[in-house]
DNA sequence: ACATATAGCGTTAATTTTACATTTTATCTG
DNA sequence: CAGATAAAATGTAAAATTAACGCTATATGT
């Protein structure tokens, strides 16, 4: 390829993903041990550089693979962070990407890089800008649910109704009415309700229920607009 | 400052901005002739390189300053374009920045780059990928406009409640009932309403107001938040 | 002084949101 | 196998918010 701007800069370009789960209690933020210098040990996002012939969603993607071993996570780019001394190894710029893995996937194959999840409400000290960007994350993940169907992204395929309530629960942090929860949810019409039940949080059993994204296409093509 | 990183790759930066202003009836974006090759003489956003010492912050205000002659105006982050292909003159990363400018400032100094103002309902062809930049653009001001009082950048100073119902109008593209918009804007208490009118639309004259960025603050204090 | 054209304003109906308690059901235990 | 248990499921009324709607006031121009 041509170049037309040889007299401008250069900057490395990382990219850094926040990624959120849910373990049927809180919600949970996945860090690694960084593995190579400078902060080698320290905490850290997952994260990579940009290589020459990659998009930065392509990066983000490949990223997320080589922890994960997963394809297809739900993945949004959030922000760019480009202060000069954000990195103390160089200057670096870092495209920070917001991920989410359902929950059954929760104990995927991650030991080269040391990872473990942590609770939103207590994050602990990273390396870098770090924080900033997980804080930013937890405010984009909260909007977000407010207005798109994300929230299936943190639970298993089946859920339960008490789930995704509980989940919405860890999101806010705050109590929502049991009642008016189901009104609303059911209201929206986008479940497919299973025969079957899920016995594991109480001897009754809570019917299972499928994200149904057909319906959920169907009502954004009316102007329908998903609120939780 | 040491470089850990050498046997990584590096990036050309770009800044664009999506500049919007108000002329009193269409909400408008501004854009300029593109001065240097690739791509000479075609439509712009007004861009620019990051430089090494830049944050990304500081290129946008730069860049700005540069067009406009103004510092203060208001500058949002809105998202990077990566794409190996987006820019046939090399790789080059471009983030996009959102900013607003006064309508009173509208015809500032800017002839240097043969800048002119759109009717985004009319977005003429534009280089590369800036008119998705435009279009993100347009949707992050209709989401902010909603939730923060940001509507008023887009006003002179002074401003006359009809003249805020037309802005909104604008930024929507529906009619606003009268007395509903007016109620609402008042019921949120953050405008200080002063003695004069305008008289530039109708023999009656409407009273001028001004937004209180105090009574804002206080609000947001106390947990309040902006809803129009 | 009268015509004009926009500014300014209040009430009612409809919708949405909130608050709140009892019954159902499968399992566990004695 | 009967009774205890514990979470799931479900409806209604009050309150708050939003939407719909038309007339009078005012300053200027003729």
């Amino acid at each position: 390829m041509d170049n037309y701007y040889i007299q401008e800069s250069q900057f490395y370009v990382a990219i850094d993903c926040i990624i959120f789960g849910f373990d049927g209690e809180n919600l949970k933020v996945l860090l690694i041990k960084r593995n190579f210098e400078p902060g080698k040990g320290q905490r850290s996002l997952m994260g990579g550089f940009l290589k020459e012939q990659e998009s930065l969603d392509e990066a983000a993607k490949r990223i997320l693979f080589e922890l994960t071993g997963l394809k297809d996570i739900y993945l949004e780019q959030l922000y760019t962070y480009g202060d000069p001394q954000r990195d103390p190894g160089s200057r670096v710029l870092s495209v920070a990407y917001f991920a989410i893995i359902k929950s059954e996937y929760l104990e995927s194959r991650n030991d080269d890089f040391d990872a473990k999840w942590y609770n939103v409400n207590d994050i602990p000290e990273a390396i870098f800008d770090h924080r900033v960007m997980i804080e930013k994350g937890l405010k984009r993940l909260r909007r977000r649910a407010s207005s798109e169907p994300i929230g299936f992204e943190l639970l298993p395929r089946k859920f339960t109704i008490p789930q995704l309530r509980i989940l919405y629960e860890a999101i806010y942090q705050q109590k929502f009415d049991k009642r008016n929860f189901s009104k609303k949810i059911f209201a929206m019409d986008v479940l497919e309700k299973l025969e079957t039940k899920d016995k594991s949080n109480s001897k009754k059993g809570a019917f299972l229920y499928k994200f149904d994204l057909e319906k959920y296409n169907a009502l954004v093509e009316n102007g329908v607009t998903f609120r939780l």
